[in-house]
DNA sequence: AGTTCGTTTTA
DNA sequence: AAAACGAAC
């Protein structure tokens, strides 16, 4: 049923050919015209770090030889506004239908799991378990096409689009040697993984270098396998090997299913809270005191903390943008709870770093280490890096590899130093203060401080409670008001050798809430973050955008016409991250009522329909039940 | 079989 | 610290 109709296939965050809905519509529907639009200034803060720009560039590299093959090719474009790019191409093209996936690639869609209520569900064990227990299974992944049609490309050149400066490119180099993104590189590094590594996945997870990770985070990123894939794929593994009543295997299976759970979850989270990669969601965290203190913010990114486990992962994350989430769960809790830095500077930072960077899973992460989540950490629980060195590096082994300063060190001492006779440390080369730092802290007095700003977290929230019942107006806790600042900047990674000093409580700052770091030059400095694009948003009156771009269409497959122009959308809603800052207004708008007037662009039409088998207002009203119901968790 | 004790885990 | 799990009684 071609009949000389053109689509236009924008991929996304869905670089792959096999299981790609849009993709399969389109070739179905006649030609096809692919897309890919690089408009990284739509992601905000969040421009896509060195890593993360240097997968894609390789792996959009490898789409495009794989277009070739198949009968077509990746038209790109450079953007700054992704659906006038897509207009553009529309009318060079001739197209006259579009064909786009969501950015989550999900199991379930989320508004399918919900508790007996039709509630979303707030922790992850009962969200996974009923992901589990679902009467039936995710869809079945769609072979990919055997031939693309190609539609008239002669009027619609590609810009070349520009992933890394010459500065970057001495140190992106190395990323070959260890990684080669792409579709089929995705798939053999699953069919290798689930052959391989997953029955000792059970095993072997702890040890901080191992080696038997599926080493699938960055693929699944940017959506070079779908998750209906692994799943499918490791299930079968499930099922032959509960057959053999292989335990070990059937352990790892579970085990590693949870951490496609997460990631799951992080977007069923990321959907029905659509600013919690901003905000806590506990209600009560928006009052906890941060610490804001660049010297330890840069101790930590240096590795130069004193802690050998936390420094060797923050060495380690910066030489090759990768860390075994052990020890990002390591770093990253010594970051909130020793460090008492704002969770969303590290998040940040993991954002700009990791070759994995995914800002749903890392939200996710942040939060539940923070303990801003209801099933998270407990919010007073400290973390002891070196009891955790012991137990994740139990030789010392990574920490020798990433601190040579330290290689000559005992294992008995190699996970606290500070205690190590001074003979030992004289054996070993080791000169605390000098060549490794001082810990830049001790656990016993972030224990303290962290109860005192634990305490003034409680009392500012029973403050401004007592305001709001007063009918005062809150200014306390408001986190959008006058108490933002600005971000430290820092654009490279200065490897400086000053020693770190302790700093005295006193020197401390604190905050309620921070500015997320913008760190990268191209932003527009003056933006505030709540200067959201609008662009995709209903209610927008911009002329040129197809109205139905947006609506928040609840079946699976809807078609809409509208001026001889059919746009398919496959359960979209529109681009994730601009919806996700969209729809952060409509939370703020249910919070705190008055907060608004200082911010800017949010006066526009919000709301679109985001959760469509939910009405916008009951999700507004989760949201606000959420924060609510939760308010009082921990306090006891 | 049911209880208890110890161990492990903790999104 | 608590809960879940599992082994032992």
């Amino acid at each position: 049923m071609s009949g000389g109709r053109c689509s236009i296939v924008w991929f996304r965050r869905d670089l792959r050919i096999e299981d790609n809905p849009a993709l399969a519509a389109g070739v179905r529907a006649g030609a096809v015209i692919a897309v890919f639009i690089w408009a990284p200034e739509e992601e905000g803060h969040y421009y896509p770090g060195r890593v993360s720009r240097w997968w894609l560039k390789q792996t959009l590299a490898h789409l495009d030889i794989t277009l070739r093959s198949l009968g077509t090719s990746l038209v790109t474009k450079r953007s700054t506004n992704s659906v006038s790019s897509l207009i553009e191409v529309v009318k060079s093209t001739g197209a006259t239908q579009l064909f786009f996936n969501d950015l989550y690639d999900l199991l379930y869609e989320p508004w399918e799991i919900t508790d007996v209520d039709g509630r979303p569900f707030a922790t992850f064990v009962d969200f996974w378990n009923k992901c589990l227990s679902m009467p039936y299974d995710p869809a079945a992944p769609l072979l990919p096409p055997k031939k693309i049609i190609s539609g008239d490309l002669s009027r619609c050149p590609s810009d070349t689009l520009v992933f890394e400066d010459e500065s970057e490119k001495g140190s992106n180099a190395l990323l070959a040697r260890a990684w080669s993104p792409g579709w089929s590189s995705a798939d053999k590094a699953l069919t290798n993984f689930i052959n391989g590594p997953l029955v000792e996945y059970s095993v072997n997870r702890k040890k901080a270098d191992s080696a038997t990770t599926s080493f699938l985070s960055p693929h699944l990123h940017f959506g070079e396998v779908s998750v209906r894939k692994v799943f499918n794929l490791v299930r079968i593994k499930q099922v032959i090997w509960a057959n053999e009543g292989n335990k070990t295997g059937e352990e790892s299976v579970n085990l590693f299913l949870k951490s496609i759970g997460l990631r799951e979850y992080s977007r069923y989270t990321s959907f029905n809270h659509p600013c919690s990669h901003e905000r806590p969601l506990l209600g009560h965290l928006k009052f906890f005191p941060w610490v804001v203190d660049e010297n330890y913010f840069k101790a930590w990114r240096q590795g130069r903390t004193g802690y050998p486990l936390v420094d060797a992962g923050m060495r380690e994350l910066w030489a090759t943008g990768w860390l075994h989430d052990r020890i990002r769960v390591v770093v990253a809790s010594f970051f909130v709870k020793v460090l008492q830095l704002p969770w969303r500077w590290g998040m940040k930072y993991f954002w700009d770093t990791l070759l994995d960077a995914d800002l749903e899973s890392d939200a996710l992460g942040w939060q539940y280490i923070s303990g801003t989540l209801p099933d998270g950490r407990e919010l007073d629980h400290i973390d002891n890096p070196q009891f955790e060195g012991y137990k994740f590096d139990p030789k010392g082994e990574y920490v020798r590899r990433w601190l040579p300063e330290l290689s000559r060190l005992p294992t008995e001492w190699i996970h606290h130093p500070w205690d190590a006779p001074e003979s030992v440390l004289q054996a070993a080369g080791v000169e605390l203060g000098s060549n490794y730092p001082l810990p830049i802290i001790g656990i016993d007095a972030a224990k303290s401080r962290l109860q005192e700003a634990i305490l003034e977290m409680w009392q500012r929230e029973a403050a401004s409670r007592a305001a709001a019942e007063n009918g005062t107006e809150e200014g306390l806790g408001d986190s959008s008001g006058s108490h933002r600042f600005a971000f430290p900047q820092y654009v490279q990674m200065e490897v400086e050798r000053e020693p770190i000093r302790n700093n005295p409580a006193t020197m401390i700052q604190r905050y309620e809430d921070q500015m997320v770091p913008s760190m990268t030059s191209f932003l527009r400095v003056e933006e505030e973050e709540s200067s959201v694009d609008f662009r995709y948003l209903p209610g927008d009156s911009r002329p040129e955008v197809p109205a139905n771009l947006d609506l928040g269409l609840d079946s699976r497959r809807e078609t809409s016409n509208q001026g001889g122009s059919q746009i398919v959308r496959y359960n979209d809603t529109f681009p994730l991250f601009n919806a996700t800052r969209g729809l952060q207004d409509v939370e703020d708008s249910t919070e705190s009522s008055s907060s608004n007037s200082g911010r800017k662009g949010r006066d526009g039409g919000l709301v679109p329909v985001w959760s469509p088998s939910a009405p916008s207002a009951s999700s507004s009203s989760y949201s606000e039940r959420f924060v609510g119901e939760n308010s009082g968790l921990g306090r006891s």
